[in-house]
DNA sequence: TACGGTTCCTAAACCGGTTCACTAAACCGG
DNA sequence: CCGGTTTAGTGAACCGGTTTAGGAACCGTA
């Protein structure tokens, strides 16, 4: 019943088909807004306000319509939905590394998750963005996101000039070096110098710092990388205040994982560097330390302390306990969701923001006081 | 030179708005490809056609249009693109679990790992899918990817349906129960036997089995998780084969992580049961449970033997080492990636793969024959 | 009877690109 | 100088939705 005037829309319109009448036999199997209003007998609006503003049809209609799009199997593609309405309701994180380079990386993972539990809520969906085929200005070119947390960006990158062309909101992590955009670090220098102060309250002089290697720098030197700066300079501190100093051969750099941490302990090893402690600046590179002296027969803590960063949840669980930094990672990706959407709520009209997190030190059982006997390779104070 | 005959397209098409000549005061921020052209003077055909088949212009054209494309900050828009190329050069990957659960979980960080180097190999870019706000439905609804890789997805999930009916190629992960879908799983019940067999040749009859507890069942039962299920399988196997079997009490569940293990091996020690060695259906639960049999006081793998599943990366780095099930975790994501593909480049005439990975059993430190006094809540062999 | 106000629905424009079908001009061999 | 092929570029249709502006039908009222 209620069958209206079954012309099917566009009568005459010139050729669209044989097939038009014979049932569905279109080329793409899945059903269009147009063949639902079709079958309906209503038009393509009608179809569109039955699942987007369905007060605005008769209760009726609305259901009928619904029915038909059931039986028909129909879904409104959602890339054409973006189009019309301008938004993905995606947010992307940003990363200048390769994705399996932040997945094997626990830092990345925890912070992750607090972007994915506040955008979760929020009803965004999450897209990360990483080099492909070794180019970030790809991905970046390539992603369709509302907006765009970046972790580990610094100013230097041009990819940043990129997004800010393509006018898309972004929040930087671990780097406020664009003021325009809202930005959301932790004290690294203030934990990185506790840490140190633990260390050399406790009587350690001769102390080797593990750095993470810059985006550029495959292996050496620490790099620009702004979070590795920061923390460097918090060791400095400390060691400036007690009259002493980092020796330049003290600080070896590699990879953010165990096996850069061990791998750059056994280097400094081989160079003859017998420290009383180490200074990671990340706790899996900690992790790796503490392996690697274990191979090479010291204790921990007896021979040699090991304080990380970071806190990461395993860090409680090695053995012994790791001392480390506590930043708070999860929170820092659900701030920067928040500080995200404030950006996007009121795009121009909202002034950046730029949260600094505060850091603390957590004392477990991987530090204790240097070994009697002098350290063998003294480069501390008498 | 050679400025074509400035008409500027559209010479009468009725209004276009007063602002037309007057430079670009456009509502959108961003150039489309109109503005583009209309700089340029040529048509918006030319400008695509710049950016995506220059051999098809002049070479002085394509280049001039670049230059204006340049000038103007012009980017095309990728969902545009997608719409009407309709492909969206996305792979999704899907999870029954929320994101936050996936990034604390070692095992997914590795799969990622694996998913994420081939995706990127291929030019593709990467999507996670999992519940928003709830609802796996909305966020398969709302999701744009060219393909999918679904793990720990069963037949039960009402989603596969709903994929399927989207039309969408899909590979399965740790799930070979829809035939007509390609399919990668590795060989659970070997290693699982494997696993049981190492510590009944060791001696010990009085094992607890730590299950991964199903998406349903939050606490106690195994559940219908298939991995689960074939697992327990594999272990009742090897004690069925010397003439005893697994008691119902023996078989706890929980969360699969440290966490998780710690609390599922206490609640069963306050159940009374005093097990020997225990049989973990993950790393992280393995982990846990040596943690919590630490905190009771009992030293592994002296009182308590512990066997893992996965090896994960940091298995041979926990104290003791663990023994574990080797699976290959980054190969089974590769693989997908692969298999989808596959699957993408002949839709429908592909005949969907079904493959079967190997395991095998890694022994490490943390299992040794049981301690010699008879354990307490014997339900062992004499 | 004319009028204003609802209610329910539609035609057409639009989002920002790509692509199909076609043409004007240049080129080319005979 | 002719017919055929290239070359370089164009206009319009199209991808699959949303949205704007408005129309027909009906109601109650003056």
């Amino acid at each position: 019943m209620a069958s209206p005037p079954v012309a099917a829309g566009l009568s005459g319109a010139t050729v669209l088909g044989p097939s038009l009448e014979e049932g569905m036999e279109r080329r793409s199997l899945r059903p269009r807004i147009a063949d639902v209003a079709r079958e309906a007998g209503v038009s393509k609006t009608a179809v569109s306000f039955a699942f987007n503003s369905p007060e605005r049809l008769s209760a009726d209609t609305a259901t009928r319509i619904r029915e038909v799009a059931d039986t028909l199997g129909y879904r409104p593609n959602p890339v054409a939905r973006m189009l019309t309405q301008r938004q993905t309701m995606t947010l992307g994180v940003l990363t200048p590394q390769a994705l399996a380079v932040i997945f094997s990386n626990p830092f990345f993972a925890l912070f992750s998750e607090g972007v994915a539990n506040a955008a979760e809520d929020l009803g965004y969906e999450l897209h990360f963005i990483s080099p492909l085929q070794g180019s970030l200005a790809l991905a970046v070119e390539r992603s369709t996101v509302d907006g765009v947390v970046a972790i580990g960006l610094s100013a230097e990158h041009p990819e940043v000039g990129q997004i800010r062309g393509a006018g898309l909101p972004m929040v930087l992590v671990d780097s406020d070096d664009l003021p325009e955009h809202s930005s959301i670090v932790v004290d690294d220098e203030a934990g990185a110098r506790a840490a140190a102060e633990h260390l050399l309250a406790l009587g350690h002089r001769d102390v080797l710092v593990i750095a993470v290697e810059g985006p550029a720098a495959a292996s050496g030197e620490p790099g620009r990388h702004g979070v590795s700066e920061r923390r460097l300079r918090g060791y400095r501190a400390a060691f400036a205040a007690v009259g002493t100093r980092l020796a330049k051969d003290h600080i070896v750099a590699g990879r953010a994982s165990i096996d850069g941490g061990s791998s750059a302990f056994q280097r400094a090893w081989g160079q003859g560097i017998r420290p009383t402690a180490v200074l990671a600046m990340s706790d899996a590179m900690a992790i790796g330390a503490m392996r690697a002296a274990r191979e090479l027969g010291l204790r921990v803590p007896d021979d040699l302390s090991v304080v990380g960063f970071d806190d990461i949840d395993l860090a409680g669980h090695v053995d012994p306990p790791l001392t480390t930094v506590h930043q708070p990672i999860r929170k820092k990706g659900a701030d920067a969701v928040r500080l995200l959407l404030a950006e996007m709520d009121q795009r121009g009209t909202h002034r950046p923001e730029h949260l600094r997190l505060a850091t603390r030190l957590i004392v477990r059982d991987s530090t204790g006081p240097p070994p009697r006997r002098a350290s063998q390779a003294g480069s501390g104070a008498p």
